[in-house]
DNA sequence: ATTAAATTGTAGTCGAGGCTACAATTCTGT
DNA sequence: ACAGAATTGTAGCCTCGACTACAATTTAAT
């Protein structure tokens, strides 16, 4: 560790966040898509994101290679264990950050837009301070 | 705007949070900077984010370009008033943050590698509700 | 005034994440 | 069965944000 860890570890800790952002999502989006279609198709990722399917093409290769999904060509996109695990991990997270936003009086447009982008963020110590507000807040 | 649009709005808007991040950490950091050691280097800002000289040399070049940012070969880094507006919104943002998961009972260390993240996806809807309920907890 | 150190700039590389254009494959309707 | 539509894959391009290695400039010490 250098002299200045200390000063720049909150942005280097942005920085991994941010490494590790899109397979989170990822999984997260082909567990949704999965449990209501069954099958999770390139297209279907691609309108999910807001993305060219080609750009979807080679995530799923990456996430393959990390050994998240199982894919073959023309084939749906399945999780695997590891990924499906992953993907309950982030989907518990976002819906926690999500309900606390509405617990402190964001409204549900504003707060599904806002918990996209603040779950990569959030520590395990901040998540449970979460989820004691949402507790608190519903009493 | 596509179809899909409103499925993959807040995965669009979370991407173009991450387009603008680094222009908002870097005035923010020039003027923390600056007020206290007076003048602004490279090597100053290399330290504050953990990354090479190099990789500020070429930010601050954009951001010259975008008008945040004035300076010459071998000179320290100025803000422009430009620079500085954004610079003071983003400090008060941050802040707000901060003192936010304070609020709720972060510990600090945790709450300080939190907020540099999480500060730019909050929207000026979820920062007014931030600041009552900082307000509330105070009371 | 010279030398040594620190700072800044430049050249060239890399992977991530986006795109368009086009080719290949699979699915669907008649 | 086969033509057309939908889906998937491939080739090639771009920008951003990181890096190392080295050159130039400025600052500091002797
Ligand atoms: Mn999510
Ligand atoms: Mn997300
Ligand atoms: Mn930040
Ligand atoms: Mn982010």
């Amino acid at each position: 560790m250098t002299e200045h860890a200390k000063q720049s570890l909150p942005h280097r800790r942005t920085r991994h966040d941010h490494s590790t952002e899109l397979a989170e999502d990822y999984v997260e989006a082909i567990a949704e898509i999965s449990s209501s279609d069954r099958n999770c198709r390139i297209v279907d990722l691609a309108k999910y994101f807001g993305v060219s399917h080609v750009t979807v093409n080679r995530m799923v290769g990456r996430l393959q290679n990390e050994g998240l999904v199982s894919t073959e060509p023309y084939k749906p996109v399945r999780l695997t264990a590891k990924g499906s695990r992953l993907a309950n991990r982030c989907r518990e997270r976002h819906e926690i950050v999500y309900q606390f936003l509405l617990a402190i009086g964001v409204d549900p447009q504003a707060a599904a837009i806002d918990a996209e982008g603040i779950e990569h963020h959030v520590s395990p110590e901040t998540l449970e301070c979460f989820v004691q507000q949402t507790k608190a807040k519903q009493c």
